[in-house]
DNA sequence: GTAACCACTTGCATATTGCAAGTAAAAATT
DNA sequence: AATTTTTACTTGCAATATGCAAGTGGTTAC
C-alpha cells in the first residue's frame, strides 16, 4: 500500500491535473507506458532516471488508485505484473505530445528532432493515433496469448 | 535562493518537460500567472490551495531560474514585485489546455463548464490567443503606466 | 531440488515540506 | 516626522517524503 494520501483535489481542472500528474516519477512511468510500451515493474526500474524500488512501488499504486494504470498478473507468467494503461491515462496522450512539442523548442539538448514537432503540429490527430495503435499491439501480444 | 537544486533534465522531451512543471505548486503558479492574471507574491500566496511562505519564495525562484517567469520591480510601487510569464511559459498554454479538457472529461466534480472542451476542440489556437491577449492586456495594464 | 527471477517491503539516513514567527524596505497614515 | 501598514520575503523546527541497501516470498528455469 501507498505511504502518502492520494491526492483528491477536484474540482478546478489544473489542480486536477496537477493532483495525479505533477510528480515526477508518475509523468515518466506514463511516458515509459504510453511511449514506450513498458509494462512491467522491471522495465519501468530500468528507466534510465533510474527510480528505487519503494518509491516506484509507491507511485505504480498511486497510478493504479486513480484509475491511470490496470494492474494485472501477466497471462504468460503469473510471477510477472503488467501494468495497462487505462483509457484514461490514453486521453492525455495529446497533452503529453503537446509538452514534448513545447520542450523541443525550449530545451537547446533536446534528443527529439525536428520532424516530430512539425508532424505533431501539422496533424495531431494522426500522431495521436500513431501512439494509441502502438499501445493497443503492445496490449495485444500480452494478452493475445491468454 | 532556493534550496534545492534545480531540475536540469535536457535530452528527452518528457523527462524536460517533468523537471520544470512535475511539481505541484510550480503548476499552480503557471495557471495562476497564465489563466488567472496574477503576478505578484501576495496574489500568488493568496490562490485557494494556500501554498506555504517559503514553498512559495522558492517556486518563484526556480521558475525565475528556468525562464518561466520575469521578475521585477513593479513600476507603480517598489515594494512590490511582479513575476511576468515569459514566452516560455506562454507556449505551455496548448499543453496546459489540453490538460484542463482531459480534466474536464475524466473528473466527475470538475468546475469547468461543457463548453470549456468544446471551445478548444473546435478551435485550440483561437482559444490560446485569447489567453495570450488576456496576458497581454494585464502585463501592459501594469507596464504601461511607468 | 536448487538457483535465479520478479515484484515488492523494510529500516534508516537524508532531504523536503509545512507551519509559525520574524525581518527589512517602502508606502500610507497621523 | 513618527508610526503603522503593506509587501516580499527568511528562519527555525517538527513532520513527512525520498533514496539507498538489504531482505522477503512467491514463480519459474535448470
Amino acid at each position: 500500500m501507498s505511504k502518502g494520501k492520494i491526492q483528491d483535489w477536484h474540482g478546478c481542472p489544473t489542480r486536477y491535473a496537477a493532483g495525479i500528474l505533477a510528480d515526477k516519477w508518475c509523468f515518466l512511468i506514463l511516458r515509459d507506458a504510453l511511449l514506450h510500451g513498458k509494462r512491467t515493474y522491471s522495465e519501468f526500474l530500468n528507466s534510465p532516471e533510474g527510480v528505487s524500488t519503494n518509491i516506484l512501488a509507491d507511485r505504480l499504486a498511486k497510478l493504479e488508485a486513480t484509475g491511470m494504470l490496470d494492474r494485472q498478473i501477466d497471462p504468460r507468467k503469473a510471477s510477472r505484473v503488467c501494468y495497462f494503461p487505462t483509457r484514461k491515462a490514453r486521453d492525455i496522450l495529446p497533452a503529453l505530445l503537446a509538452l514534448m512539442v513545447w520542450s523541443t523548442r525550449h530545451d537547446q539538448f533536446t534528443d527529439a528532432p525536428e520532424s516530430f514537432a512539425q508532424a505533431y503540429n501539422d496533424d495531431p490527430v494522426a500522431t495521436v493515433n500513431w501512439y494509441e495503435k502502438e499501445i493497443d499491439r503492445v496490449d495485444a501480444s500480452i494478452k493475445g496469448s491468454e
